[in-house]
DNA sequence: GAAAAATTAGTAACTAATTACTATCTTTCC
DNA sequence: GGAAAGATAGTAATTAGTTACTAATTTTTC
């Protein structure tokens, strides 16, 4: 058994490494705050020793979205597949992103924090490109529940699929605001449960 | 008439004129990179000038979210103020509030890049102040709505009032990421629709 | 002419990035 | 199999550029 703890970590593993503690950091901190220096702190290594990984502050931030992208969307899609009705798997994908979102808190943060920048950096284009995906996918949920008749044809897609995704921003923004994760998940299917009646119900109203 | 055009104004309304370039500066940038120096200069000031009128720059935002606060709450009060059904204020509160954003895009970014730092600032103390009067004045309309029998008596309080708010912030992100303000006041009533449906309609799924 | 307001010219603290150097691990080759 | 040689990872110190904030001086306004 080998006694000697590494302190020198291989280049790629310690990339992860740094994604994982600007994530850790996002929780916390607003990411725009977030300092190369605090980043190297909490992975117990040297300020400079980032820059032997990562070209630039930007590359790290680079990274970072795509960590978030990936996880999120494999954890969304593993949460909708093998469901067969929209709905069903709508509600699943909704409650894999809560759930997502409480486990890692600054995930969220720094897409916001990404998107709201006005100038376009990469960074910024990966969070677009996600957002997009995302959009997509619903739409072609909404389109095959309006076949199966699980949604009224007068629906507007557009609307919906917004809807969506700005009910999750929505509800991601008060946990952060009030500092409580577990409320979050606590309120998602009961919220989920309103959107699911507004966009289903087919009474009519004036 | 006068010809002499004012270069000093009088500390009143200097401190209104830096709350205004704050608000429009932060329209365009992230509130954690708005600068002093950049606020003097939106100003036509420098930027020493800044903290004669004010101690420091935590003073500034502080002055900024009390601005945010009472306009957003008396446009609201006033969108709601003489209508009896409390569905029907509800509904001009939240087209009032889309409106509020939509000329004041800095407002809503100022009161996020708030709420998403750590530590408790006055300022965050404001913001926090004003979400709280805001789910209050919401409970008090779906109570009387119940009352009144325009909204079913086992919808739950809190998460109707947590979606309302939520919504909007939703539709919010949704307009400051696509940096098309328009979009969000045209996609406000079709959304509200939804969402009024979602607490309003009665049917019933498993 | 004097009080109020703004300018000019700083300072100390902080940030991303660079550099010269050291330590540790891996490969090579007789 | 073990020393020499090279590659890899990290350190510590330093850089240029920003930032919030301050103090001395000058200008404006009534």
């Amino acid at each position: 058994m080998e006694k000697t703890r590494k302190k020198n970590l291989p280049a790629e593993e310690r990339r992860n490494v740094t994604v994982e503690a600007v994530i850790d950091l996002a929780a916390t901190t607003n990411p725009g705050d977030i300092t190369t220096a605090a980043i190297a702190r909490h992975m117990k290594l040297t300020q400079g020793a980032l820059f032997r990984h990562f070209p630039n502050k930007e590359a790290i931030w680079q990274a970072v979205m795509k960590w978030v992208a990936e996880r999120l969307m494999s954890r969304i899609e593993k949460a909708a597949a093998g469901i067969e009705s929209p709905l069903e798997a709508m509600q699943a994908m909704f409650l894999a992103h809560i759930a997502f979102v409480s486990e890692h808190p600054g995930a969220p943060r720094m897409l916001f924090g990404e998107l709201q920048g006005a100038k376009a950096t990469p960074a910024k284009r990966l969070a677009h490109a996600l957002l997009k995906q995302y959009a997509e996918r619903l739409n072609e949920l909404i389109e095959t529940a309006k076949s199966r008749g699980e949604l009224p044809n007068e629906l507007d897609n557009q609307a919906a699929a917004m809807l969506f995704i700005g009910t999750i921003q929505g509800l991601i923004m008060q946990s952060l605001i009030s500092g409580d994760i577990d409320q979050m998940r606590q309120a998602a299917p009961g919220v989920f449960a309103i959107y699911r009646r507004g966009i289903a119900c087919s009474e009519l109203e004036k």
